[in-house]
DNA sequence: GGGGGAAGGACCA
DNA sequence: TTCCTGGTCCTTCCCCC
């Protein structure tokens, strides 16, 4: 009837109707669109269980809204001064002095292919594969061709359709190009995927107020399509986006050969996205703001080929905060925003009156990200050097319902998970099957062992376990898949409960207690020791004692050499490494390799007291079982990194793992952090901050300001002064977090 | 009551 | 005919100390 069809079209088009949200989609038919989509969809099993997870999600809705309705006037008056007391906390600690960019390459696979093969420039093309596109051309779009439609339904939409398969090395090496000129403007910036990036160019900036004009010049030089198309940089942009208004006036007065930039952010900015298209023949866009959320709004905001400013004033960010539908903040997805409008909540202005009520609907850390949203607050620190936390692979496929071929498939799984993990030295404890039925159903099952692995046979011993358990018990038998996929986490190597700003203190305080003054310029590294909780101890002391005797036997114990001082300020990765037993130099990098001849030569004799070395102590090993896996241990933080120049993993992660999307990202960080909240948050409780380094009190007690200032310090005068006299004695830094409270729907 | 594991989901590119 | 992949973080439940 009626009230149904009403309700189902609802229920669709929330889910699966057009999205456009994104650029570049401007005018469209939206009607007729969502009638193709929905004619081509309905009556799929990707479909039904679509309207599955819609009806989920409005149960949800109604739950929040029935305990709403129960919510007295007390209890709000309550919740106001809770927030009120939050929003002066945060307020205090806004900071407004940085300089943050967003940029992002427009419509980027899509623009590498149609650089690349000019006749594509005239039609509607798109880059992927019938299931899925990974992004469309500007022709496209007008179809409301989209990223992350399936091929099939967008040939539904725009029949001419050009798809072209996805090229991920070419795209690769333009990223690549692209993340030269950005290495100019942030030696520290942080790929978010191949397009697209967070720089803090607060430094640039300081430094350019002194560039003589010359340093600010750059010539126009005649690009590829020279000679086809004629005054090249005018005309790309154009073809790729016909009326963008923000193509044509980025380069006024072009008919001179040379471009002056001048020195505030805005010129800077312009400056990178002019050698970018300029180098590579592809636009980019950018936002400029005082944190990364902003920023990474702005960047949307004149997209394509253009670029946005909000000033580093509180009044201008609140201006810009106002309108700003929720939804356009990362990490504001399809479902948030519908719970959100359900309050009547759109805007962030809207947000920000509401916060009262929402602070008894969400859970705490939910309306804190919330609060921090509608105040305009972001993360002003790009947070470098992030550990990775998990490794997967996965595949889907034409369903399969035959178990020996579904064990084989787990098997090629897990040897590929194994390739990758060993790639990186990476070990885990706990193994996660994924699987996906053919009516779309998800479901994961994990399990957790002893000890950290990698190898292909003991990943697949445990994942086969789990899928056998699935295909003796799915219930209509048998178990007919469309997708399976094998995750490893919990590695060794990280500690998730300690915030990274800690291993820093604790590392430095440490290090300058055991330094002993009759030693020559040796450093005992025992990292963490004092830092970790006892409870934390104690569990780890358990798992090394549980552990089989032949396992602990395995444990190897870390040396890295420490080179002279040029070496260890080169960004270049040890090449080799010099046993400290032996005194023989091994050719390899590969830090398990290393250990690994370590521990034979141990076996023998006594560790030499090499004075060029630093080395982890049996005591360390003892109660610390991370260690075993040398190559990406607990101490890798990030002043770890840089000591040993080890930092360059950063770009192999990026780089290395690509998805099929727009731009398949391996991404380490959210854009937001809670990092403010934290901090402020009245259960925490810091003690006084000085640094290690200068020994100076530090006027804050926020972590992440304490930090920057120890690296810098560091980055100033500490690989020195470090190994020859080891650090003055820094305080510890405790934090205790609040338990989160909260309704959750 | 807190920590850790398991399962599921939101969200990102 | 055909609706991806690989990652992070959050929440809820449960068990154990």
């Amino acid at each position: 009837n009626m009230a149904d069809s009403n309700e189902g079209q609802s229920v669709l088009l929330s889910r699966i109707a057009l999205n456009d949200n994104k650029a570049g989609m401007e005018g469209l038919d939206r009607d007729k669109i969502n009638k193709i989509i929905l004619e081509t969809s309905k009556g799929s099993r990707f479909y039904e269980n679509e309207l599955k997870k819609e009806h989920q999600v409005n149960q949800r809705i109604e739950k929040m809204l029935r305990y709403k309705a129960k919510v007295t006037e007390q209890q709000i008056q309550k919740a106001q001064g809770e927030v009120e007391k939050l929003t002066a906390e945060l307020e205090r600690g806004r900071e407004l002095g940085r300089v943050m960019v967003h940029v992002d390459m427009d419509a980027f696979y899509a623009a590498v292919e149609m650089r690349d093969c000019p006749e594509l420039k005239e039609k509607p093309m798109a880059v992927g594969s019938m299931s899925m596109l990974s992004t469309s051309n500007y022709h496209a779009r007008r179809y409301g061709v989209r990223a992350a439609m399936p091929g099939f339904i967008a040939k539904k939409l725009c029949p001419n359709l050009v798809i072209v398969p996805l090229n991920f090395d070419k795209y690769r090496a333009v990223s690549e190009q692209v993340r030269e000129i950005f290495a100019d403007y942030d030696p520290q910036f942080l790929p978010m995927s191949l397009d697209e990036a967070y720089l803090d160019i607060t430094d640039h900036l300081e430094q350019r107020q002194h560039w003589p004009e010359s340093m600010r010049t750059y010539h126009i030089s005649g690009t590829k399509t020279e000679g086809e198309v004629g005054a090249e940089t005018d005309t790309l942009s154009p073809v790729l986006f016909e009326d963008s208004p923000s193509a044509s006036p980025t380069f006024p007065g072009v008919d001179g050969k040379v471009e002056v930039f001048g020195t505030n952010s805005e010129e800077a900015v312009r400056e990178m996205r002019f050698r970018i298209e300029q180098k590579t023949s592809l636009t980019a866009s950018a936002g400029i703001a005082p944190n990364m959320m902003l920023a990474k709004v702005c960047s949307d905001k004149n997209k394509p080929n253009g670029q946005y400013r909000i000033p580093n004033e509180r009044q201008a960010v609140m201006d810009f905060i106002q309108d700003l539908p929720v939804r356009k903040v990362s990490g504001i997805g399809k479902v948030t925003e519908k719970m959100l409008a359900a309050l009547d909540i759109i805007s962030c202005a809207q947000l920000g009156q509401q916060m009262a009520i929402l602070s008894l609907l969400f859970s705490e850390t939910s309306w804190h990200h919330f609060l921090q949203i509608s105040l305009g607050l972001g993360s002003t620190h790009i947070e470098r050097d992030a550990e990775r936390k998990s490794m997967s692979t996965e595949r889907t496929f034409g369903e399969m319902s035959d178990s020996e071929e579904q064990y084989s498939l787990c098997r090629e799984l897990c040897h590929d998970l194994a390739k990758d993990l060993q790639k990186e030295g990476l070990k885990g404890k706990t193994i996660t099957l994924k699987l996906k039925n053919v009516n779309f159903e998800v479901k994961t099952k994990a399990f957790t062992l002893q000890c950290a692995i990698c190898t292909e046979e003991e990943i697949f011993a445990a994942a086969k376990d789990l899928l056998k358990a699935e295909i003796d018990n799915v219930s209509p038998q048998p178990l007919r898949l469309r997708l399976m996929g094998v995750r490893v986490s919990s590695f060794i190597s990280t500690d998730t409960k300690r915030p990274q700003q800690k291993s820093i203190v604790g590392f430095l305080k440490i290090a300058s207690d055991s330094s002993s003054s009759t030693q020559p310029p040796r450093v005992l590294f025992r990292p963490e020791e004092g830092s970790v909780s006892d409870s934390s101890v104690s569990s780890l002391k358990q798992q090394s004692e549980t552990r089989s005797p032949s396992i602990v036997g395995e444990i190897p114990r870390l040396v890295i050499k420490l080179g002279n001082e040029s070496e260890a300020q080169s960004s270049d990765m040890p090449q080799c490494f010099t046993c400290p037993v032996c005194f023989n130099e091994m050719k390899t990098t590969d830090l398990r390799v290393f250990n690994q001849h370590i521990d034979e030569c141990l076996k023998g004799s006594a560790v030499d007291d090499g004075s060029r070395f630093m080395d982890v102590g049996q005591d360390v090993l003892a109660t610390k079982p991370v260690f075993e896996d040398g190559a990406d241990s607990d101490f890798m933080t990030p002043f770890f990194k840089r000591f040993t120049n080890m930092n360059k993993r950063r770009s192999l992660v990026h780089d290395e793992a690509i998805s099929v999307t727009d731009s398949g990202s391996k991404a380490l960080k959210q854009t937001f952090s809670h990092d403010a909240v934290i901090m402020k948050d009245a259960n925490v409780k810091i003690s006084t901050l000085t640094c290690p380094v200068c020994n100076q009190a530090q006027d804050t007690d926020d972590l992440t300001l304490f930090n920057r200032h120890v690296d810098m310090c560091l980055n100033q005068e500490m690989l020195l002064e470090f190994r020859e006299a080891g650090p003055p004695c820094g305080q510890s830094v405790t934090v205790l977090l609040g338990k989160a409270k909260g309704q959750c729907f």
